[in-house]
Order: structure tokens, then sequence, then C-alpha cells
DNA sequence: ACAACCACGTTAAACGTTGTAAACGACTCT
DNA sequence: AGAGTCGTTTACAACGTTTAACGTGGTTGT
């Protein structure tokens, strides 16, 4: 049914190996042999047989993306992005759903899809756990995200700390005194950008209340409008909070939209990935906007050039720019 | 590197086959020798090598996806879902986004992958081209969505005609009467959905006003928020909006917000597929609900009850149930 | 005229897996 | 005791591709 190699070999009168030195571009071949072979392939319609050529070869030129569930929007929008740098050079992107906090183990586990994929992009939202780091799983992995304690593997990411940093500074500087933090969880990522939220208050002199700090359960929106509503029980509610990421900051517009209250004049709003939600919500999201499509090239990139194994064993780390997006939710 | 076949063979003392057959459940094998082989896989940390079985299988228990953009969130949500349903059979989802309208033809020029998918379920949201039908790509398929002209494909979608005509019901039923819709593209989604509101309209004795169809370039909410602003500028602007998408109907709010007016005082909104953002959204939006878990559900094992190919030719087509979520865009 | 290329061909051997068919015992049945 | 049967295991040949080693004429340059 499908035809192989040998069936353009027979159509073009060349031998096999001539059909696929012309595939994989060897350079010696006349232009003449050259178009009577793809003048075959195209006249019966060849495609390679991906998986005879990774048995052989080694590699499928197929990379995995990990990522704990797609449905959410800033993994959906990494994806798209990501897909996007791969096909432009021409290798495939499988999407894995970790769907959580297992999710290095599920990975492992997984087996790498048998052995097809030729490594990994990693973007855990929780805690990547230690484990990772032993289990050496023999194929290249990009991390994105925080770097786990003792990062050892090549890794892009926003600089979060200063990023957190500059959400909050922004929120002092419209003259909010009572600042809250939604999203500090246990987690890597939580951690790190609480540190960026209380280096801003102690830059400002501003005192730092315990109680301003929620950790929630996640990072969806319905944590979001959990723990504002945990803030607006407060004797002493705020004025102004930033959100660890975008989908926990419009959990919390929609409590303060419940609670009949205004944004940004009772209670400033800031989140944190700038999905395409935020910019049309009322009011619109003020967010810390990392250059995404700068973020998938370079992963992907990386992952690649990892995969080529140009011997070096430095793992590097890429920081990705990101602007403080201003919109209708921290601007009267 | 990799361990393979043949070194399970070995550590367990018995034939590849063996252990290939304690792999693929065979049925005769000792309790013992199981017992061996499992041992050996385990002490060796075994995984087959998904290339080689297919190649030597014909079956790869892959099956793609092929959907506009996973960036959008009816897709992504309908990728996870699906994602999960097709794990949940043992088999491996890969995405493939077609990025507008080219879609057939990507897919089909994709080779299917090289062969390695098993088949494929397509979810085109503008037209299915004609060139579909011609081209057998001799994989299974299954069509989501719309019909194309002479459909001859397996399809799952709501009956969206019904869906539309109670949408545009509801907004009668709540007392407007210049009720507009936007998205009414050439594409069959549009052309369907115009059908169920058009007679929505004529079943409640309501004239039908041209200028209130807007067709609009896509389903994006930029697309949604222009169609508002030019139902806005009519000298006799709409009191109610059926938009055929979420993401439009989000655009149309965000345009109803900038103006001044008040959802669903002034302009009721409704729209369709029910995804996450408009649950959050102020105000919440009325939509209508397909049940995406039953519609993944069952596009997966309609798939790979083709793939299997129990040999009836006759294609099946399989109706989604759906519910009208009304909330704050048409309740006041 | 000799070497040094060049453009191809030929053949064989992999890559790791599974289907086919046959071999092997250990039974049961005459 | 020999033939048939059954349950379990195995040897061998594929699947379609690439790599390797080697061969063969043909062209070019000295």
């Amino acid at each position: 049914m499908a035809t192989r190699l040998s069936d353009v070999a027979a159509q073009a009168g060349v031998s096999v190996k001539t059909v696929s030195n012309v595939i994989n571009d060897y350079p010696h071949i006349t232009a003449q042999t050259r178009a009577k072979v793809e003048a075959a392939i195209a006249a019966l319609d060849y495609r390679p047989n991906v998986s005879a050529r990774s048995l052989r070869k080694g590699r499928s030129d197929f990379i995995a993306l990990a990522i704990p569930e797609m449905a959410s929007p800033y993994f959906a929008e990494l994806g798209a992005a990501i897909s996007r740098a791969a096909k432009r050079r021409g290798i495939t992107v499988l999407i894995d759903q970790t769907e959580g906090e297992a999710a290095a183990e599920r990975v492992v586990m997984d087996g790498m899809r048998g052995q097809l994929i030729d490594g990994i992009i990693f973007s855990p939202i929780t805690t990547v756990p230690s484990k990772l780091t032993a289990a050496d799983t023999g194929k290249p992995l990009v991390l994105l995200g925080e770097r786990p304690a003792g990062g050892q593997f090549d890794r892009v990411a926003v600089d979060s700390v200063q990023a957190s940093y500059d959400a909050t500074s922004h929120l002092i500087s419209i003259g909010r005194r009572r600042i809250a933090a939604i999203g500090v969880g246990g987690t890597s990522t939580g951690a790190v950008r609480r540190k960026g939220y209380r280096k801003a208050l102690k830059a400002a002199g501003l005192p730092h209340d315990p109680a301003l700090e929620l950790a929630g359960t996640g990072y969806h929106r319905e944590d979001g409008a959990a723990s504002m509503r945990e803030l607006l029980a407060l004797p002493e509610p705020p004025d102004a909070v930033f959100c660890f990421n975008d989908l926990l900051a419009l959990g919390a517009l929609r409590t303060l939209a419940d609670a009949g209250l205004r944004v940004p004049n009772d209670v400033a709003v800031v989140g944190f990935d700038d999905i395409e939600d935020g910019r049309y919500h009322s009011p619109t999201l003020t967010s810390i906007s990392p250059d995404k499509e700068w973020l998938a090239d370079n992963a992907v990139a990386l992952l690649l050039e990892r995969i080529a194994g140009h011997g070096d064993t430095t793992h590097r780390d890429l920081t990705v720019p990101y602007i403080l997006q201003i919109r209708e939710s921290t601007a009267g």
C-alpha cells in the first residue's frame, strides 16, 4: 500500500541508495539525478517512513513538551509557540499533560515514550521533584521556569524575582500601601515570586504583613477567587493584590466584582504571564508579560543543540525578556 | 545503551520471542516463565522501542488531532479532553496546529506524519476544503464539527442548528426583540448556526434584519470586539447578541464595557462553547455548553473502532449532548 | 598516462520488534 | 508402544530505512 524507497528507485531508474541520498541531502549528486528522483517521489507521493528511519538512525526528530495541563491558557499559548518554533526547524512536538504534582515520575515512567523522542522540554508549575535530579533519563532535557534546588539542567526562564519586584513596585508607585500576594505556595515559583514581592515592600519601607500572603491550593481562577474572598474578610483588607499568575488574578477580579468593589479604585490588581484573557477582561489586566516567542524559540534551540550534542557539559541558563504591561486593573 | 528485548531474554534465560509474548499478553505462558520475564524487565528497566514496534506492526498507537490553533481556549480544552480520553485507552495524541484555512492541505501534505499515526481527528473551524473528500489519505478520519457538503466521514458534533435555535429563543424569552448575530461567516459553522438563529426569529414572528448579521474575519476576541463596534454604530443598535462562539462574545463584552453599556440591561449576550473564561468574566457569560468529555471520549472511541476496522463502511454521525448555561450576561 | 577525484551502484548488515510456523515436551487415546 | 493432541516455547524472516565497504566507470588536472 504505502510506497517505499525501492518503489521510488524503480520509478526513477536509480538505486535505493541514491534515492536515500537525495532525501538526506547528500552533497555529491547531479542536478539531473536529483530531478529524476524528485520527480519520482512526487509522482508516487512517497513519504519516508518515520518508524523505520528513527529505528535506524536512533533519532526521530520528535521532542516532548511536558506541561501540567494544556487547557490552562498560559500553557496553551506556550505550547502553541513551542510547536511553531519546532516546526520551523522541522521537528515535531509531542505534548504531555503531567496533570499536577507527579509530573516527573510520569515522564520518567512513560519511559520517554519508548525511546521515540529525542529530548524533552519540561515545564513544571508546582515542585520540581528532586527525583528528577537522580533519574537520568539519558535524554537531553530543558527546564522551563524556576530552577530546582541545585539546578544541573539547561534552563530558560524569566527572572521571577526581578519581575515580581517590578510588579509590586508598580503597585507602590500608584500609591498603594497595603499590598497582598496570592500564590505564595510551597512551589518554587511561589517562593521565588514572593521573594521579589517582599523585596519591593522592604525597598519602599512598607511593613510586611503575613496575613496578606495567601497560599491557596493551586494556580487556577477558582483559587484566585477563593484567596480574594479570604482577603476581603480581613479586618483590614488590602488596597492592591499581586497575583502570581494571570489565572489567579482573573479569579480575584471575579470576587472583587461580586463584592461590588471597583478596580483599580478600591483594589488594584497585577497578574503574571499576560495571557490573552487578561487583555480582554473587564477591567483589562496589568501583568508581567514574558516574551513567549523568545522563550519558545530559545528553549527549542537549546534543546536541539543539546541533542546534537556538542559535548560541552556546562548547563546553560537563559533569561527571558519581559515587560510590565500596564492596563486598567492598575491604571485609573 | 538502551536495553532491548534480547537483553531481557538473556537475563531471564528465555528466548526473545517469549519476552515479546509476555509483553503482548500472549495467553499461553506459564506463570513461572511470566514471573521470570517480568523480573528481568523490572531489573533492566526495559521499555519497548516504539519505532521498532510500529515498523513491525504497522500500528503505532498514535493518533493525530488537527485543530486550527491550540492557544484558542475551546481547542485547548478539547485537546486536553481528547488527550485524556486517548491516554485512558493507551494511545497517544499528536496535536497538529493547522493555523487556519489551509488545514486539510497541510494534513495531507504532512503525509500523515510519515505513516506514523494510525488515524486522525480533524476539527476545522473554517471551511472543510472539498479537497478532503478527494484526498483519501488512507487513514481513518473522524470529523469534529459541522459536516462538509456531502459528508462521507465519521463525525461527532453538536446539533448546531438546534443549539443556536435554543440560544436565540432564550434571548427572545427574556424580552429581546432586536437580536444580532456575530460570526455568520462563509464557514460551515457560521452557516449552520445562522440557520438556527433565523429559525428562532421566524418562530417568534420577529423581523429578520440583515444589518444585524455580522460576518467578521475570524472567531477571536478581536473579531467579536470589532463586530460589536459595528453594531453599536448602527442607527438602531441591537438589544441582544448571539455570538457564534465564546471568544467572539468575550470580545463583544469588551466593546460593550468600553462603551459604558450595561450587560444584560442594555444588551444581552449569549456565546457558544462554554469555555472557562466565560465562567469568570464580568459579567459571566451565558453559553451553549457542549459536553466536551462526551465529545472527546466518543470521538476517540469512534476513531479507534475505525482503525480496528470492523469492515462496515457506513459512516456514523454522533450528536453531542449540550445544555444552555444561563449566566449573568442574560439574566439580570 | 597517472592519479585524483566524482557520481553513482551493489551488497550486506544492522536498528528492535512481532508474525508464522515449526519444534519440543508431556499428556492422552487407542 | 506408537500416533495424535495440547500447551508452551523458539528460530527465522520480515517491516523500511540508513550506514558501511567496496566497486566501477567517467571526468579532470598534471
